[in-house]
DNA sequence: CTGTCTGCTACAAAATATGTAGCAATTTAG
DNA sequence: CTAAATTGCTACATATTTTGTAGCAGACAG
């Protein structure tokens, strides 16, 4: 098999041909899901801003994503700013109860540090 | 809108407490949510043949991952083999609707790969 | 024009993933 | 018993991704 990597390029690919992972490829990027939730659950807002919401994350990471996440349909750029499209938003509605489900989850883990 | 950067804090996601972040943590890694996508619909294997199902990922990642994934009580290891914890199995089971989303996201995408 | 926003890029360094080889322990076969 | 095969897993060098910082050009305010 010939690869090129491309810089810049993501070189990861789903190998396996089936969706759900070519979805676990794209969500299973630092920051990725991260984003979706903050601009689904915080509404539309600057390139930024949603450096600001999501703790800071370098702008190198959030451009990279939000072309990632763009180019999957998920999210839209428009004058408003960065904002998730109607298939973003199913998505985010699916990943909503992952939300409540973090929350007992929290509770069983070591607090903190051994 | 005024944030302030600060220099030197950590590094991996998470910091803001909010549990959903921890969780995104753990899952935006790398093979993370395939190999428990894989795990919990394929049921309790080994070491290697988990490797295999996953399309061959590196054992150096496969561990990795098996460890944090085990860490956070998601999966364990018994004579069996690997495999879900109960708890493990609840998230797995609220994956399972973004396969479905999945298969009809995948639709829409460029027919190219990039 | 100056200062401050905006989205975004360049670049180097750090962190993480990949691929291969191989180890100790266990199981299987003779 | 020994020998081969298989197990989970580690070491290591290399490739790729993420991070942090500086800074650009364009839009807008004063």
């Amino acid at each position: 098999m010939t690869t090129i990597p491309v810089p810049g390029k993501p070189v990861r690919g789903s190998q396996s041909g089936a969706p759900i992972m070519a979805l676990f490829d794209l969500l299973g990027r630092r920051w990725a899901m991260g984003v979706l939730w903050t601009l689904c659950g915080q509404g539309p807002c600057t390139f930024r801003e949603l450096q600001g919401r999501c703790g800071l994350l370098s702008p190198t990471v959030l451009n990279t994503r939000l072309k990632e996440l763009r180019q999957a349909g998920l999210i839209d750029h428009a004058n408003e700013g960065y904002h998730a499209t109607p298939m973003g938003t199913e998505l985010y509605k699916l990943l909503v109860p992952l939300g409540a489900w973090s929350k007992e989850w929290a509770t069983t883990l070591d607090t903190g540090n051994d």
